[in-house]
DNA sequence: GATGAATGAGGATTCATTCAT
DNA sequence: CATGAATGAATCCTCATTCAT
């Protein structure tokens, strides 16, 4: 980075044709990158496509990123920001019932990532995480992991309130997370391409909630199973 | 499986260069393909590579498959779609309740595709789907649409016959479908890269079950919600 | 060619279904061959093509020729038979004028060569004499020479018997043969495959034939210039 | 002619891996291309090799031409079709006789077509356009038509100023035509294998057109039958 | 820095030829 | 003899990457 840029840029008054937002590059072409990778996948975007979709040229392209495969791990780490510190603060705040901070949950995922572009670096991941074991385990870690702690400590706090049964948290987790990664690969593949019945986002979350929230609910009920596989063991003699 | 290359294979001196299997290889041939399809995603399979796991050569694959794309629709026939046939038949036999049949639908469908190499298909469609269009087009028609008809048969018997309340088939359909395909999603992306929680299958599957049997059944419960959700006609005011 | 054969076969009386016509089998695929080599170029004749069109298998094929290339001038070789000694015949017998002679000529060889398959020969050592010089010295022997010779022969009758002008045997000979080859060539080329003015080859030579020898009659005309120029000796000033 | 490459090429040292001279690269190729598929015939041309011969790399034959068939119909514009404008105006402004047009339209068909490279193509189409029945329809078009429209004005030119007599002109066109494609096709197959009598093709051209305006010209003769075959209606007797 | 012309390894597909049966 | 399954060299074309300008 030149010294000149940081200099020069913020205080001209016309930037010549040529100098144009020259930080901007990078960004541009990841944003592109996102984009494409998304629609196409890795394998099946070309370089050239990328560059022309953020204006630039082939050969510049090369020179923010060294190859193909640093561009993608760039693009997703750069969309995997810790958005999570702002989120638990949230939660931890979080005053109304645990039921609500679980239809919450859903909703604000929705409206922050699920009706986003970030949803494709969700589809993008559960895409070509074999193809990128490093990048892979860099999301269970940035992404995966402080999601399900987020998630487990909702259902805990639930339980401690004496509103949710005692239940094993490691299905409660994924029951809670699989409507959502399922949505974000649906919307950005067969969903897409099907002209089978159409989903809406919205209601199928909620849906998905409140059939959780009345498995979670204490009290009497007339299907007892569901209580007994989300009681605090698994049991043994369904295990792998 | 090609059995006589493990018996003869390392004990003979010279492999034979023209060894005619005619009836074997094709079966050989699609359990490379979907070996690696499922490992590499469908662009980055090379036909070579195929070709040289089932033991022949790369012109041997194009005597048995016209194209990379056929082999495809090939493994996706072989492994899937040609089995709704029987499938069907036996829900169509099926004696017990329909509550029973949502529970052997999800333990059915994980024996056959969800713990087999097969379930590698259903990761490849979510991933490769907007690229192959065609591909996509045949899953929809093969898989997709008979796999909801399968699933809303059994849902409508359970209306039918007074076991489930009525609900709107759009959202029963993807209920029952997400967690399947959510699994399928996980055993071949992040599920093989994360050293998260780990989760077993089989207990997942019949938590959702439950979960949805209990969201599903007639007589009083104490969340109304996704009573109100599932009801035969969507809810404008969610609707985008 | 086993000794059995000469001795059983006639004499069998009902052959079996595999001995059928074995002697046959190198003829009809030198049948089948000119076929598509005419039709589709060499290059672009596939082995299986002519195999299949000739009623046997790929196999048969290179039983009988070494290679592609042996096939090929095992065809241009079986169809130029020694023709010329029956044509030469015929013309040292001919009685009329040598117009008529010139006429026979043309008619003769459109149909004998021209209309027939053997027109195909003509098109072939045409498109393919750059590809196969040893063949391409072999037809000018067997068929050029001998061909030209003939023209000449009929040429040089009409001029000692006082029915044509003294002409430059070169250009005569060429002028005769040229319509000829260009047929043959249209025939199989472009002729199929436009929708433009469709030619009628026996009109075609006909005027062709009738415009040449009124060229080389003798007595006054209008247009001296081609007898300038068929004169027995070329013009020094147009030589290249 | 890639003029720089025969001066600077073999006194350089080590030629540049990355020479960029884009403009004239279109141009080498095609020349390298034409030489090549005359040479050796469109199919058994490698691209590969076109783009040695124009001393690039494979790639950048693709950079300039999306594809071998785009590649030969390039060719044929520049050397064929892409000059009918200006031949079509030249005679729109001759100002001689016809006889004089006819004995020019030879002339110069010879100096720029059949004594260059660019006949070649001509025996290229005669030779696989059966093959090639996309490439044969675009000659068709854009090279056979005009020329045969090309010759008819000359032709009708001929037969509106009563120097002609009427003619059909269906026999016409091919009487002009013949001698020029057979010229092109002997020249590049039989011609150059054979050590046969030597054509002058100029001389040859020369006899072909004063026989045929001879053939032409009005007022008596005493070889009347060409005059019959040239009259304006086909002889049905002598029709197929 | 930016460009885009040039490169060449790589991949799908074809087809002449071989050889076990 | 005849077959046709198997082979793999050959070919068109793509595209990530380089580098002269």
């Amino acid at each position: 980075m030149p010294l000149s840029k940081l200099i020069c840029s913020p205080s001209m008054g016309a930037p010549a044709k040529h100098e144009r937002r020259k930080d901007a590059r990078p960004g541009e072409l990841l944003d592109a990158a996102l984009e494409l990778f998304v629609e196409k996948g890795f394998a099946a975007t070309r370089s050239e496509e990328v560059a022309k979709r953020a204006g630039v040229s082939k050969g510049t392209l090369f020179l923010y990123f060294a190859s193909k495969e640093e561009l993608f791990k760039a693009v997703v780490r750069e969309n995997i920001s810790g958005r999570f510190v702002e989120w638990n603060a949230e939660f931890v705040n979080f005053q109304g019932s645990t039921a609500d901070m679980l239809r919450y949950c859903m909703t604000a995922w929705w409206e922050r990532i699920g009706s986003t572009k970030a949803s494709g670096i969700t589809k993008l991941m559960m895409s070509e995480a074999r193809n990128f074991p490093d990048l892979a385990t860099f999301y269970e870690h940035e992404v995966i992991q402080p999601g399900q702690e987020l998630i487990q400590r909702v259902l805990q706090r639930g339980v401690d309130r004496g509103e949710f049964r005692p239940i094993d948290m490691k299905y409660g987790v994924y029951i809670v997370l699989a409507p959502m990664l399922f949505l974000a690969m649906w919307k950005h593949s067969l969903g897409t391409c099907t002209a089978g019945v159409q989903l809406i986002p919205e209601e199928y979350l909620a849906v998905q909630v409140e059939t959780l929230l009345y498995g979670l609910s204490v009290g009497p009920r007339s299907h007892p199973a569901s209580a007994e596989i989300l009681r605090q063991e698994p049991m043994d003699d369904l295990a792998q």
